[in-house]
DNA sequence: TTGAAAGCGCTAACAG
DNA sequence: CTGTTAGCGCTTTCAA
């Protein structure tokens, strides 16, 4: 190990250690000419802080969790990307935890605690009231990504509205005239499912029109849209509770059923993964404001590490766009 | 901070506080009994070891740093929930790094050698002679997964058999009785693409056929595969370097160019990523071992962290298998 | 087997 | 602005 140390570099420097630390923490006192000369003679020798060192002294990491499952939905790798990315933008490196999909977050809970994450972000997973509530106790921070607080949790939240995404999808299938709709839901214990459900019968409700049929997909997979789908011969136009469904279901739709789309069914998803614009689908969908929300948690995170500890938990809810492609 | 530490620990179970670290530490010497009572504590008060601190003292971090660009197509996904779980379950936490697809890895070093991890595993980019030497130099593991290591430097890999998956997507087209070939290559750039095509190429030289056709995508996306194909208008039979090119192309031909698949023309891939088993593409490939590309990381991982140091880089090659489906 | 003591490399008061 | 002095929480000799 030839790393060169704080103390070894001061004394070639001829100062004392704590001038290195200086040079290198942003809004220290030190000399703009002393500060030069640390970090060129860093520079010259290679010496880079030892963050492990740093974060054992200053008790914080700079290094957030990030819970994940269903790494197998391609909303996710996009999300992972954006929220890995912004992260390291905002100093932050990223410590990844899967779970196995449909499992709480809370089995990585221990580990994250033992790393001393700063915060932890958790999405395409929940999290349980104890869990949170020991966490959040700790004085830590955690907030959830495309997930709800589950009922008196109070956890920061930042998602998409998906309760107003819900019912535009069902005004879409209205304006096309489908009078025959359905709902596939996904797992019952995800709230992105039971929101965009909740918007989606309202939207009827409040017409004074019969609720939607109903079936529970009961995951997030190809295939289980594909399953769902078959049972829907009836209806005419078909909201799935997110994409990687909705595409199992169109080519059930298509090649089991054999119903045209959109002429005999209407299809419309949700997140607008890179697969829903692909010619062989052309899959109509409600499209997630990805990037602001990285970018609200982020923003939040800085807000929670920097700011008062407590204060009440934080929701924002982003707006989703209606995306119109052929299946509509 | 309400973490109990283990001096509190020891105070409270009037022992020192080694007596703690050893109840910890696997193979020390310490009484059953004495292991016993501390763990009890240690439970009852909710303590356990600080692992920054541990690293610290230790100078090992347990952490792998992961280094990914190109999380877009979606075979990587699949690597990377297989290889974080595995490093989880072989006691290593991931420390994710992704960047811009085309980028080399050597940006994510500096970070990686500041939160002093063990060991790098770099995929869907590449590490430079020079990061790679630099990080080798100073004692550090690096193992490339799915690369090869570029010309002389002395790096473990551990990938599929790309050449003779390449010879395997020849034959497949010869036995469909397809004459007019075709290779689509990803980014010149990458030792995947370029094996492929040299296993491709070389079946056709050695029974003396004319070479193959071949463009260049210049990157890895449907919508490369997608432009690419438009360009390859006579050739009666496609092999992408991989999945996500060839969906790309398949759409093209049917959507743009009229062609039927597999009828006048046949379309192979590489890397069986879920979409490929989708009706709607049905596409033949060569399916990478992921798990057992995995496994081999892991065990490489630990015979490097914990053997001799040194020794001859490792290369590995693992056999692709051709999965033959509507597309060919 | 156990305890005492010396760090790991850095940050953060506290004086000057 | 700079140096000195304590630690952060754990591992690891070294004696006992």
């Amino acid at each position: 190990m030839g790393a060169v140390t704080a103390r070894e570099l001061a004394r070639q420097l001829g100062v004392s250690q704590s001038m290195v630390s200086r040079a290198f923490s942003p809004g220290a006192s030190i000399a703009p000419e002393m500060r030069a000369r640390v970090l060129a003679a860093a520079e010259a020798l290679g010496y880079r802080p030892n963050i492990i060192a740093a974060s054992l002294s200053r008790r914080r990491s700079s290094i957030v969790g990030l819970v994940m499952g269903e790494l197998a939905n391609p909303f996710y790798p996009v999300v992972l990307e954006q929220l890995s990315q912004a992260l390291q933008a905002a100093g932050f490196q990223t410590l990844l935890f899967t779970v196995p999909p449909g499992q709480e977050a809370d089995a990585a809970l221990p580990m994250l605690r033992q790393y001393h994450v700063d915060a932890v972000v958790v999405t395409s997973a929940s999290l349980s009231s104890a869990g949170a509530a020991h966490w959040l106790g700790d004085g830590r921070a955690a907030v959830l990504f495309n997930r709800a607080a589950a009922g008196d949790t109070p956890l920061d939240s930042i998602a998409c509205d998906n309760v107003a995404g819900g019912r535009m999808a069902a005004e879409a299938l209205l304006r096309r005239g489908r009078r025959r709709p359905a709902f596939v839901a996904g797992r019952a214990d995800t709230s992105t499912s039971r929101e965009r459900e909740e918007g989606f019968f309202a939207a009827f409700a409040e017409r004074g029109l019969p609720p939607p049929l109903r079936v529970e997909a009961g995951g997030y997979s190809y295939g289980a849209g594909h399953r769902a789908a078959l049972g829907l011969g009836e209806a005419d136009g078909l909201f799935f509770a997110n994409d990687i469904l909705a595409l199992g279901g169109l080519d059930a739709l298509r090649h089991v059923l054999g119903r045209r789309v959109p002429r005999d069914v209407s299809v419309i998803g949700f997140d607008d993964i890179p697969m829903a614009a692909w010619p062989a689908y052309d899959l109509a969908t409600l499209r997630q404001p990805v990037a602001e929300m990285v970018a609200a948690t982020v923003t939040l995170l800085r807000a929670r590490l920097s700011g008062a500890e407590g204060g009440a938990a934080y929701s924002e809810r982003l707006p989703a766009v209606l995306v119109e492609r052929g299946s509509l």
